[in-house]
DNA sequence: TTACCTGCTTTACACTGTGTCAATTGACAC
DNA sequence: GTGTCAATTGACACAGTGTAAAGCAGGTAA
């Protein structure tokens, strides 16, 4: 195996096994058996190392493809679904990198860039969702396209999904459940039920 | 005026200035106009005197009296609605003290511990909101009291108004407004408007 | 054989920020 | 004067990132 897969792939065990903290690049270096310095080699920067990683492990999990349920969707209400699911359960597989480069944001420009471009794909989808669901005339009304899909997507953000699972012990099936519950209620209009009901 | 007040009065002005980030112990000494050593003699560490500042921000602030419309509300509504106004108008002003607990929380034990301490306090909130809805027989059916608590829990997080307002560019009256708004779709039983309707 | 790359190693060092230690100074109190 | 308290100065340890330079083993090409 190539050295960069080596990194690679001892960058992204430890990151997982430690949950994105207190990975070094000491011991990415021993973990995937060469030098220290032979890291700076193949990447510039630890924020270069852990975009990279992140990149790799979307290659690897096959992004493109877990996304396909929610592509297929043709109503808001079954994109919505789709989306959450698929969010819910790719969280978790990625979250000790996606942790480390979190924090790694904080202080470097290019790993916050980075941060923000992965967070911008998940905020398009978040706008897809709210569009389809207003073209299905079933966005709740007094929400903006906008003030939707901002809202939508500080629901699915890592950091609640951090504090929900992590803090308050849910489990991933839960998560999926209760978040999809909760955008429900917040953008599926009720209407339907209601005239059924009457 | 004491050192000691002078350090945390610089300490905060540096982090509201600053939104909280590369305020270092010897920016703190600087304004304070003191050595850095000093700084030390008062606060045992950078996490002491961060925890220190927050505290003492909640008192100039008054925290307990801006807490009245709260408590004094009868109904588990107008409970969650004069929450979310203290809550939001809150958090823009001590928003770089907060931030820099939240960075600090990531490594220090003792920062962890204090900020999980005051998150602690905002939950117990949630949980006396769910339970007035619930005891109003105004909570939506489908949330167990836990699950609501925590789903309001991480609504009202910092992390949540930092990518609202910060990354969305929402003022503070959208984000009262919208995160009000949100919490009755989510929270607030509907059954009463549908009984009128028919 | 000689010459030359390439990828990696080893060792050393610069830099930043936190936190510690020891010796010293200045002021005020008794 | 003597004691004490707060603060100062300067030096240093430590962790982690990143840089620099010299050397070495392997394969390749003349």
């Amino acid at each position: 195996m190539e050295t960069r897969t080596r990194i690679l792939e001892a960058t992204w065990r430890l990151l997982e096994e430690r949950r994105g903290r207190g990975v070094r690049m000491r011991d990415v270096a021993d973990a995937a058996g060469i030098s220290r310095q032979a890291v700076y080699l193949h990447f510039g920067s630890r924020s270069d190392l852990l975009v990279a990683t992140a990149r790799y492990l979307d290659e690897v999990r096959g992004l493109g493809e877990r996304l396909r349920g929610y592509r297929a969707a043709s109503s808001g209400v079954e994109r919505l679904e789709a989306y959450v699911e698929f969010w819910g359960n790719y969280i978790p597989e990625v979250y000790g990198v996606a942790r480390a480069l979190l924090a790694d944001r904080e202080v470097d420009e290019a790993a916050a860039a980075a941060w923000d471009d992965r967070m911008g794909a998940v905020r398009e989808s978040c706008r897809s969702i709210v569009e389809a669901l207003h073209d299905d005339g079933m966005l709740t009304s007094g929400w903006s396209i906008e003030e939707a899909t901002d809202l939508l997507w500080s629901i699915l953000s890592i950091r609640n999904w951090e504090q929900l699972t992590i803090e308050c012990g849910w489990t991933t099936e839960r998560y999926v459940a209760l978040i999809r519950e909760l955008s429900r209620h917040a953008f599926v209009r009720k209407a339907q039920e209601h005239d059924h009901a009457c």
